[in-house]
RNA sequence: UCCUCAGUAGCUCAAUGGUAGAGCAUUCGGCUGUUAACCGAAGGGUUGUAGGUUCGAGUCCUACCUGAGGAGCCA
């Protein structure tokens, strides 16, 4: 029995949604509900869809409903004469992003999408979306400033759901390597008194009476207590910046993870960064290359991505440059053009290290033979991704780490905290901070990065 | 913050200073294997805003608004 009803209440109840005990969607009771992504495992099998119209082709007697469940697309084929008159001009009226339910076999068929294809046999809409104010985003070419203001329904589509998936990819990864590392998760706040580093500017947030906090731009020194408190730590969130940069690889709201290692050095750092980037490009190719395939992403590209990275002085850094017409003098920091010429030469990222100390955070560590330079280092990706990783070695000496706060004029008691560290126990410690948007951007093969968060906040976008 | 470019139908874009146009979307009709389906028809406009030049402005000038790309700064 087949039939065509119409939602009781406005709401969906969780019996509609996912019980395959009731009748009222008029399939069979014992008819399983899958996901599209499930499918394949159930050819030759009558299933239960649950998603929304992506597309829809019809021919006289025959239409194509292209149903998305957000695991994937399937075609359906609803026949004329295979089904009642209501069910069959239901579907033919279906408009986009519709949300709907189907019945049917499933079938292998090389001229769907996905390779398998359902055969209607019962179909239920749950709201249809009225023709007078149709789903704003079509199957055609639409501006950027469109979409990004129908972003709450630009996740739908194929291109935007795959940079998301591959995102996740990411993040899991990043996770999975610090957990079997023996590094313990601790976050760090994200209301702060002060500025980690005086020179970025921050948010400022009102905090009850009389009380400015800052969001964070970075968990950095509170890292280093929690390094001194754990050992290897890290910790992953969002952090803010208030710069008015507007470039494709900015946002004012980007997620972060940072590692910080107690007993640990430079060289450290560029071991396990190096090992993190290369186990999560593993993993995004190992699990997400369907996704990769929607975005059009050369995987060669990836595929090239492995240890040993090109390890690069910031001096010889600065005469490959000038080699290549650069007009950088030693002392400056690079630009994006600098970045993107520097890793034209290599299949890879390039470790560069041992920067100049006056470009670089107070906290740097000096070279013990040359101490104009400071011990950090950045990772910068290749195709013109720019810098993935900044992170170096810090200061365990407490009188050079006063000298450093009293040279970039940072209020004292603000750090007294901070200070506390290099007057109990202070060891050598290290860590880094990697950017996800960067470098799923660059996973996929991203003209910009803000598609590779759902809701992006930049300079003049806030909504929605 | 600075530099450059853009703003015309719901969307993507045309229109020598001289009657406002097309494709997609929507509606109606046709089609039993479509792949951003196709074929026929219809409805849809305060050309970002405010001034100015001109017999006449979507088009030229000024200011502002909105957006995009880049620079600086950064991950």
């Amino acid at each position: 029995m087949s039939t065509i009803r119409s939602p009781k209440r406005n709401g969906p109840s969780m019996n509609w949604l996912r019980s395959s005990m009731n009748n009222e969607t008029g399939a069979a009771p014992s008819v399983p509900v899958i996901t599209i992504a499930e499918a394949a495992r159930h050819a030759g099998e009558t299933v239960r869809l649950n998603g929304w119209l992506y597309n829809l082709r019809k021919s006289g007697k025959i239409v194509f409903p292209i149903i998305r469940d957000g695991s994937g697309l399937m075609q359906c084929v609803a026949v004329k004469s295979n089904l009642p008159e209501d069910v069959f001009e239901a579907l033919k009226g279906l408009t986009q992003e519709s949300s709907f339910t189907v019945t049917g076999k499933i079938r292998a068929e090389q001229r769907a999408i996905g390779g398998y294809e359902l055969d209607v046999e019962s179909a239920a809409i749950f709201q249809r979306v009225p023709e007078d104010r149709p789903y704003p985003i079509t199957p055609k070419e639409h501006g950027v400033d469109f979409l990004m203001d129908h972003r709450h329904l630009w996740l739908r589509s194929r291109r935007q759901h795959a940079a998301i998936r591959v995102r996740h990819e990411v993040i899991k990864a990043i996770r999975d390597y610090f957990d079997s590392h023996g590094f313990t998760l601790v976050d760090t706040p994200i209301f702060t008194p002060a500025a980690c580093e005086g020179t970025t500017t921050l948010f400022e947030v009102d905090y009850f009476e009389d009380e400015k906090v800052y969001l964070t731009q970075s968990g950095q020194l509170y890292n280093e207590a929690n390094a001194m408190a754990f050992g290897n730590v890290y910790c992953f969130g969002p952090t803010f910046r208030a710069e008015k940069s507007k470039t494709r690889r900015h946002l004012t709201e980007f997620w972060m993870v940072e590692p910080e290692m107690a007993y640990a050095d430079l060289e450290d750092v560029k071991r396990v960064a190096e090992e993190l980037i290369v186990y999560i490009v593993g993993r995004v190719l190992e699990n997400r290359r369907e996704e990769l395939k929607t975005l059009e992403r050369d995987i060669s590209k990836l595929e090239s991505v492995k240890a040993p990275f090109p390890r690069i002085s910031y001096d010889e850094a600065v005469k490959n440059l000038q080699g290549k017409g650069s007009e950088i003098q030693w002392g400056g920091d690079f630009g994006n053009t600098d970045e993107t010429l520097l890793t034209e030469d290599w299949d890879r990222p390039v470790i560069i290290d041992r920067y100049p100390t006056e470009i670089k955070g107070f906290y740097f560590q000096p070279d013990a033979v040359r101490p104009e330079l400071a011990l950090g280092v950045d990772i910068i990706a290749p195709e013109g991704y720019g810098e993935i990783v900044g992170g170096g070695q810090r200061i365990h000496d407490l009188q050079l780490l006063e000298k450093r706060l009293e040279e970039h004029h940072l209020p004292r008691e603000a750090f007294e905290w901070y200070l506390d560290l290099r007057r109990f126990g202070s060891v050598p410690h290290a860590g880094f901070g990697m950017g996800v948007e960067r470098f799923v951007a660059w996973m996929c093969g991203l003209e910009h990065v803000r598609e590779t968060i759902a809701y992006p906040r930049m300079l003049y976008r806030t909504r929605p």
